[in-house]
DNA sequence: ATGAAAGCGCTAACAC
DNA sequence: GTGTTAGCGCTTTCAT
């Protein structure tokens, strides 16, 4: 727990700030009239408005926003913190989905007029206790995320995935899960696959627990056993060990044939496409001659590999927009019935799935 | 822990807040008394201190930020705006660097009681106008900054690199660009290499231009020609273009001696590492037989590739919690001579950069 | 059309 | 020890 030592010290370089009163007494009007002036509300005659503007930009005059917060109730300040992360609170950024959704949260909340302030993933009261947010923006939580219900129980607003869905105070906007997993699945086996192997996160979130759902649908679905492998957890290394595991068949299967070498691998981890790229090839399989891929990726590099990897992309920035858009109605127009958003996913299709017609667009394993 | 009482089956309509004057009735006791109780000034009985306490946790109060910051002068609230990437204002996150001094940055300001307000590259007055930033850490400036310009204007505290050393009003930490450069050359050489080439963002930061003047000068000291090659931007493609012209001659040189392939790849710009050394591989270097290689890079693939590469890590963590340190002595005790602060760099050896003893790939433990 | 004054919720002098 | 009170700077009735 940080205890931040209640309020000592001064603001010591006690720089004149110029106020609202400041600005009325130059311009020999008053207070009511300067701030009527520059809100543009009230009724001034023209030049009066004019002077007491001109006056203001002369001076320098800014609003002090603890003032106006106070007067307003509202601090126009969303939070943010990721759930999963939760034992390395600050590591989120440096996953390419999350870097992107907290960028695009935050942009799209300052041109609403909010500013976003980052919390650590997983952070508890203690971290936002003094903090008067007028909503907390909670990205992939995991299952009965403390975060949500502390947040909750504060009667903080929570925005979040479909997992806090019929909770009072908490509003969604999520990413077609399914659909995605779908579509990848499809993809592949239009590209002639039949021995499509997935690698998913060993985690909570409501995006991970139904990737996995869906992908044993797809598999029922179309007669293919289902095989997956769930890497222990978020970054390069345990995804990578993952995939090792995936390509060297030691997955349970029931069958001689499906002991068979799989022929796609759709990875729904944040890992470095050139990475995963390099695993395969490690492992003896040419992309895409011996192995379709496709992985589930913000990640730009993925483009600049031979052969450039087919990522599925989760459209973060779709995600964040929506969202805040949603946030800001429920906000300042009370829509309590916002309903949730299903923002749907985007499959960049790109060397690696698809079966080439002349051998040459494969990346043969080193010999 | 949750100080809330659980939800009464209440429908959600906006339930008025808590405030201190509630709390006091409820109490039987004053304002003044609830407030020295919860911050633990004043003198009380502990009785009256502990009862205080207890009603203000059972009643749920939570003080309102807005009315504290409004009467303490200080809103505790940080900016964080990057220089660079004015051009796509919010890309910066990508980048494993700014990933981890922003999250940095936002986690050494929340232990130390301020909140960080994301903002957009290169932002200008209107995006933090109505703000009310304490201070606003500027990293990366490009040369003459107009967002460092607009700050200072406004009277609002900088934080940024050492190009605002002297400005009134601007305070900084930076990093050691050339002892960084230094150490990196003094390392391939001393593996061997004699004709090392650099790969360095035309850019105007501060960091970027003192790395170029840092290696003129070791090329002067060590009688060797400056082989250069100035990558068009950010972002991967540029850079891996810059290392194509570096690695296929196209440099300017004085004698043929000099336009002997070179034996050493410093790139000194945030590229993907794995992508780096496919590109050597793909212009026919063996690394580290034939070319040592060494990125400035914070990027964790480095560590996973094959041979691992070996990077020069600017130490985001350590530049940011210098410089929040700083910072909040400045806020809070008015420490205008704060000196700045230069962050030594940290040398990761991997193979990548280690000339085999044998004419084979053998990784060496990192000295 | 303009101004005086109340008050948002909190903290800290200053009484008692 | 504890309570009363005066603002922090702003917006907003409500008079004039």
């Amino acid at each position: 727990m940080t205890d931040v030592p209640p309020h000592r010290g001064q603001p010591s370089p006690p720089l004149p700030r110029v106020r609202l009163v400041d600005v009325a007494r130059e311009a020999g009007l008053s207070k009511t009239t300067i701030s009527a002036a520059l809100n543009g509300t009230g009724r001034l005659s023209p030049e009066v408005r004019e002077k007491a503007r001109e006056t203001a930009r002369r001076m320098g005059y800014r609003p002090n926003a603890a003032a106006r917060r106070l007067r307003a109730g509202r601090a126009r300040l969303i939070g943010y913190v990721v759930g999963e992360f939760a034992d390395a609170p600050w590591n989120f950024l440096e996953s390419p989905y999350f870097a992107r959704l907290t960028a695009a949260t935050a942009a799209t909340s300052l041109r609403r007029g909010y500013a976003v302030v980052l919390l650590p993933a997983g952070s508890l009261q203690s971290e936002w206790a003094d903090l008067s947010l007028d909503a907390v923006v909670v990205a992939d939580p995991v299952a009965d995320d403390p975060v949500v219900e502390d947040l909750l129980a504060a009667r903080i607003p929570v925005f979040s995935d479909r997992s806090v869905e019929g909770r009072p105070g908490a509003y969604w906007v999520d990413v077609d899960a399914g659909g995605a997993v779908r579509g990848a699945l499809d993809h592949v086996r239009e590209q002639g696959a039949r021995r499509p192997v997935v690698v998913v996160p060993d985690s909570t979130t409501r995006f991970h627990t139904e990737v996995f759902a869906a992908h044993e649908a797809w598999c029922a679905a179309h007669g293919v056993p289902v095989r997956v492998v769930r890497a222990g957890g978020p970054g390069n290394g345990p995804v990578i060990r993952a995939v090792e595991t995936a390509l060297t068949g030691d997955l349970a299967a029931d069958s001689a044939a499906d002991r068979a070498r799989p022929d796609a691998l759709l990875v729904v981890a944040e890992a470095s496409p050139p990475l995963v790229l390099d695993a395969t090839r490690r492992l003896g399989y040419g992309v895409p001659g011996d192995l379709l891929l496709v992985c589930v990726s913000e990640d730009v590099t993925a483009e600049h590999t031979q052969p450039p990897v087919t990522t599925l992309s989760l459209r973060p920035e779709a995600i964040a927009e929506a969202g805040i858009e949603t946030l800001v109605a429920v906000l300042e127009h009370g829509d309590r019935e916002a309903a949730g958003v299903l923002v749907p996913t985007r499959l960049d299709v790109r060397a690696s799935s698809v079966r080439p017609a002349q051998a040459e667009y494969t990346s043969r394993p080193p010999t």
